[in-house]
DNA sequence: GAATTAAGCTGCCGTAGATCAGTTTTTAGC
DNA sequence: GCTAAAAACTGATCTACGGCAGCTTAATTC
């Protein structure tokens, strides 16, 4: 079972970032000395809120998170969900203001780096920028593949969907294989980020277990039937663009 | 009337970066030399479509855009909307492989800038690298926003909080003001932006102009009662990060 | 300015998914 | 291993929005 990856620092984002483009010695290093201040979380605690200024940015070691935005009435839509390796509000590396929050989903550990060296790093090491560049724009593709879900999809289609995405993300982090993978998500997380109720999310679930095409229980996720999974959702994994890529 | 702006080159693009941070002399005069083609497109014409790998970016100089996937049984899910100043595919730096296709709205003019030229004007002024850096995480926040209505919206709340956000960005453009502005979309775009059928955002239009909140006639939008549909939508602009930045 | 087409509008009925109000099962803490 | 709390599950009912089909008005074209 591939759970023991790294959770002792930063090579998560070196394997992420590493399996795009290869990095020098130069590079490796550079993110390695990165000062970090490391927190263990416990599950369903905030690491930032909307409308924060934050000084760091928040990298995931290990365990979940999502970003999220709360409405009024208690409604709150999910946003993303988060693995180790991710930094989900890098973006505040060129834009100040949170615009949401983001908390963990369970047990996390996560590594707080401050704002200004990360943009140091990135002056100095344009290939790193490009790279932390581009991982920011896979985040843009992944909430459009939501978005289409939710404007165009059945529920029962962006389930189906949001297991395939979640089972290659935690796969290419070597979380994940032999079509089986962790999933801490509740019912109701998962209605909150496909904008369903937890009710009919449990009811669709249920159907997709009539179906054979998956087995979920105690916070595992086995998909029986990959390809049937991947037909039911019309899943193209392009947008998740985890191919590596050619030249530097 | 403000519609005749810098409809003659890439100055919409200057404008929009220069309205976040001041630029020297070199990096304007650097974008000014980009080489474009320059190309006249009618409405509802494909610029880009979904699995290309596209050697050329695209600055709208005039008219508008969208972002927008297909799915089986003609479904369409409509991603982002485009006006003069905005480069849709810029994605294409440094991801290959179009995830969504792009389509003029209305008659549009459009600048294809060659992909390597913009990647070494990036590698040269690593200050309008961030800038359009920059400019790609408001895109991603952007998708947020409208997954967030989609998620957890009526389509009243939705519909309000799309004019509110574009009547922002075209008077951020100078292409609006005084809460009248352009609105080249018809009821079945709309709809495919927002995840509904044309007729409900038929009826909830009449709804709105029932409760004279706005004006929609001939392509043209007038908010008449700013505040309440702010309220209406719960809108917040902090997402749009139109605020120009301290420092350089 | 007549013809054609696209967009806007209406009414009726259908349904995916929401809401409410529980009960049962699982998980986690001591 | 017991307890408390959270999560999973169920059934009955409701509703926002979809689907279809036809009609009307506005925009283009020649």
């Amino acid at each position: 079972m591939p759970s023991s990856f790294g959770q002792s620092g930063i090579d998560m984002l070196i394997r992420k970032l590493g399996s795009i483009a290869n990095l020098s010695d130069e590079e490796r290093q550079a993110i390695e000395r990165l000062p970090v201040r490391i927190n263990h979380l416990d599950a369903r605690q905030d690491i930032v809120r909307d409308g924060d200024m934050p000084s760091h940015c928040c990298l995931i070691l290990d365990g979940w998170a999502c970003r999220y935005k709360l409405l009024s009435q208690g409604k709150r839509q999910i946003l993303s969900f988060h693995i180790a390796g991710d930094i989900p509000d890098l973006q505040s590396l060129h834009v100040h203001t949170m615009d949401y929050s983001l908390a963990t989903m369970k047990r996390a550990t996560v590594a707080f780096i401050p704002r200004e060296n990360l943009k140091e790093l990135s002056a100095r090491f344009p290939n790193l920028a490009a790279l932390l560049w581009r991982d920011t724009l896979v985040d843009a593709a992944t909430f459009r593949a939501w978005m289409t879900g939710m404007g165009r999809r059945t529920a029962y289609e962006r389930i189906a969907h949001l297991f395939c995405e979640m089972y290659l993300k935690l796969q290419a982090a070597g979380l994940a294989g032999d079509y089986r993978c962790p999933m801490p998500l509740t019912q109701t997380d998962l209605a909150d980020a496909l904008g369903l109720t937890s009710v009919h999310v449990n009811r669709v679930l249920q159907e997709m277990r009539g179906h054979a095409l998956i087995t979920l229980r105690r916070h595992t996720l086995v998909i029986e039937a990959w390809h049937d999974l991947l037909q039911a959702s019309e899943f193209d994994p392009t947008y998740l663009h985890l191919e590596k890529r050619a030249a530097a």
